[in-house]
DNA sequence: CTTTTGCTACGAAAATATTCGTAGTTTATG
DNA sequence: CATAAACTACGAATATTTTCGTAGCAAAAG
């Protein structure tokens, strides 16, 4: 029923720029790009405006330096992303793949402890 | 220095399934494609000497009907991948990926047992 | 032996994604 | 006011990925 949009990677780059920064402009965004690679103006702004096509983001046109922002809630997005690439990747079982990333990512001992405390209260819904 | 090589979507579904059945001959790996979406049989037959040309595969050709298994390890291909993907969806965070596809996909109790104690021996390292 | 079936090779079309140049405006600068 | 700088619009070239048709053999069936 509901169609979903899948952004691809380069849209996704930008979209994460949006969602940790706002709101922003093509110049700001492109700047940020090209902190790890180099990116033309046109070709960053030509994204934007797919996007904004597609729906991934809306943009203020009241003023003449648009201002775009993102249209997808992060927390959704990212759902429907780990479900893709659980199936993609890890024929989708969660476990492995959750284990592959705490093996190999070693998060803090915070971190670790945040996850625990969420498995203990997951199993809270079950025994 | 390492170059690595990406599969595409196409060619990962494929890997998978080489991964998981072992080696396999055109027919059986277009069969088992087909159960999800149909694909043309020629199509997968291209797709495999693709992945064969880039290395992602190594190809029997003794017999006329060819068999192909995986060239690329498992567990360090989904390593590298993982790591794209936290790049690419979550900034990086393994912690908020973790947290995600644990709170979402609810893993059995079993599961999130092992998954804890792993967690325990992880933080044995650091305390 | 002849026909049918099944397989590989491979070029090329189709679909998708990315990059960029150019034109036309508006705004800032001198 | 004239020129330069900063933007947007957008077509179109590239690059990448996926799909498929056709040709040519080999082997199985009749």
């Amino acid at each position: 029923m509901n169609d979903y949009i899948k952004p691809t990677e380069s849209e996704l780059e930008i979209l994460q720029l949006l969602w940790e920064y706002g709101p922003a402009t093509v110049r700001q965004i492109n700047d940020a790009l090209n902190k790890k690679r180099y990116t033309g103006y046109t070709t960053t702004l030509k994204l934007l405006q797919i996007m904004a096509q597609k729906g991934i983001v809306v943009v203020d046109k009241r003023v003449r330096t648009h201002v775009y922002k993102a249209a997808l809630q992060q927390e959704e997005t990212q759902q429907r992303l780990v479900d893709q690439f659980l199936d993609a990747a890890f024929g989708g079982s969660a476990k492995k793949l959750v284990m592959q990333v705490l093996g190999n990512k070693k998060p803090s001992k915070n971190e670790l402890d945040e996850i625990k405390s969420l498995i203990t209260k997951l199993e809270g819904n079950k025994s």
